[in-house]
DNA sequence: TGTACATCAGTGAACGCGCGTTCACTGATGTAC
DNA sequence: TGTACATCAGTGAACGCGCGTTCACTGATGTAC
């Protein structure tokens, strides 16, 4: 059989990278080229035409996903926010984008199995670094750009570890740290006790 | 050949955990048992006389990875404290052990790997139920307990996506985090703007 | 507007290789007498 | 204290299966004339 009528190519392209996220989610970054053509409705064949190898099929993979996290922070940076923390509350709010349980965990199954390929932990790498590099430069102390961000990534990270998500004691935590980004002198002006010095 | 001289049967096994450790940690879930034996300086068959198959080496792995890291709350944990919020500090300090950071980077990468089983992700998941409940019986207010514990876990899985551990920074952060623990209500009576009502 | 032809978007069988598991065998160690 | 025998702690070859990749082939689509 030939070109399957009712479909155009870009469009079974998208399907296969849903269905590969879908599989390797699943079943983990093993999960074969033929189930995951198969839930696209195509052959095994019909994946290789549009992705040369499994390793390319996955590259391609990871820079939808990644290109998704970025958007998801360019939808949550608000225009008529010039104060300095706009780009942290954009990352807060997009790390914690309330939506279902089993999508964050699937979510995060799929990006834990994909960084197990060195190519992509690398790829993963240079993002952060460039994310990191925008959070340094919005203006926020660093005491308390480092608790936000901190704060922020452990409650997106807790499903890792099987973790309930978005509960409402997370919630209220996420509440505050946006308002410390707001008013980081709360945090500053605590009274701390002396750091210890560097050994 | 027989029985090797010069290592007992239980300093092999030892080796072969520690050789499994090493090469899932660094070639992925993968690694092949012939790679992991001969590391461990045995032949695949003197894998398989003391692991039955791949599955039960991985098992055995994990359980060793949970002892281990409670054995380290345990070692944290200071008898001569006995104000609320002691087993967080524990917690605290075992999550964020000073090491170098490549070891910390070794041990996420082996974990994620290990993760990947959903056999794994399940003992994984009744441990961290374990311990939640435990801190949650910590007597700290909910409120400290969620900041506190969420920005402990981000601080240790940013390695994760690539971010350096252990900086300056996070260092202060964790005296700091160690610190809210002992002064709960200095988090708690910030002025925070009232909690937006649930929908 | 039909038609010939090139290219696109696949199919499905076959290949080959890596790897987990099985198995027959063996030398060293422990133990009963 | 020597000796026979069972068991332990392995070796290494072979098997078989899953899976990524290759390949010959094909019907649908696009395009020039």
């Amino acid at each position: 059989m030939g070109r399957t009528a009712g479909r155009s190519p870009e469009e079974t392209r998208r399907a296969l990278l849903k269905a590969a996220a879908a599989a390797i989610g699943a079943r983990g970054i093993h999960a074969s080229l033929d189930e995951i053509a198969r839930y696209a409705g195509v052959s095994k064949g019909g994946l290789i035409y549009h992705f040369a190898s499994k390793d390319e099929l996955i590259m391609e993979l990871v820079r939808t996903e990644l290109a998704t996290f970025q958007a998801a922070m360019d939808a949550e940076l608000d225009p008529a926010d010039t104060a300095p923390g706009r780009l942290t509350r954009a990352y807060i709010r997009a790390v914690l984008i309330p939506v279902a349980d089993d999508e964050v965990r699937a979510s995060l199954a799929l990006i834990t199995q994909l960084m197990s390929l060195p190519a992509v932990a690398e790829v993963a790498r240079a993002d952060a670094e460039r994310i990191d590099a925008a959070l340094a430069a919005d203006g926020l102390p660093e005491s308390v750009l480092t608790l936000v961000v901190a704060a922020a990534d452990g409650l997106s990270c807790t499903p890792l570890w099987g973790g309930a998500v978005n509960t409402p004691a997370d919630r209220r935590l996420a509440e505050r740290l946006l308002h410390l980004t707001r008013h980081p002198e709360l945090w500053e002006n605590l009274p701390w006790p002396p750091a210890t010095p560097e050994p």
